[in-house]
DNA sequence: TGCACGAATGAACAATTATTCATATAAGCA
DNA sequence: TGCTTATATGAATAATTGTTCATTCGTGCA
């Protein structure tokens, strides 16, 4: 006797045990879906999406600068950056007193576009 | 006298008031900004990246399938999939006791693919 | 050295979130 | 009608998160 599949709903459109089994099989790796989780969480707070936004418009920018910007204290700002340095999603560069913030790479202007094209249709 | 800069920090480098007033003119209004975050918000969880990718890779499939391939509870999975729904980023049809679930359109999937690229270099 | 300024950080708190459990709805079938 | 299966949902709970406050660190300057 065959095995029943775990969820034999009776109909051609429903997928078999492989089918299951294999799109079990291809989901990729825990590691690379936490990847892609993170990397989406640096842009799901309104504060980051802000501060993408006006690094990607000013080019590189102090902490200060930025929190005068978005009408926030240096803290918040601070706490926030360091988020999306641990990402390597902007890097630093110190001159004097003040560290100066600028986004890593293109990548995630790309993403961010993406997604504002998307909202806006 | 010219009015004094908020953040004067003595270097041609630094940008002068109008050029801040202008970066903060220049934000999306708030409600884009949340749209973005929200949107983004929805691929900032593993279970969520998951589902949208096995609904990529299996096309239509019902939630107990889902839930299977994905080792969740059905509840755990239902809940997760109605924040995709709320969000348009998924469609359901019925068809008898199974509602079955497919991507709504590409956009979610060219965010996604992005993004894998991204995390994979 | 001592002071001032810009930035980073730890603790605390409120708000949000993902999951579980129990239950409700919806549809098919005896 | 009652029973079973598939799905949805409300309440509860644990975990995570964003901000504030207080403090510390790093640098330049008198």
């Amino acid at each position: 006797m065959m095995s029943k599949s775990l969820h034999d709903c009776g109909e051609k459109r429903c997928i078999d045990d492989a089918c299951l089994h294999n799109l079990k099989a291809n989901i990729p790796d825990e590691d690379t879906v936490i990847d892609i989780a993170e990397t989406f969480q640096l842009l799901s707070d309104p504060t980051r999406v802000k501060l993408v936004y006006v690094l990607a418009e000013g080019g590189e920018l102090c902490v200060h600068h930025i929190a005068t910007i978005l009408s926030m204290s240096q803290s918040a700002v601070s706490h926030q950056l360091r988020q999306l340095r641990n990402m390597r999603l902007v890097k630093t560069r110190r001159e004097a007193q003040h560290v100066y913030y600028s986004l890593s790479d293109a990548h995630i202007m790309q993403l961010f576009n993406q997604c504002l094209e998307h909202v806006c249709e």
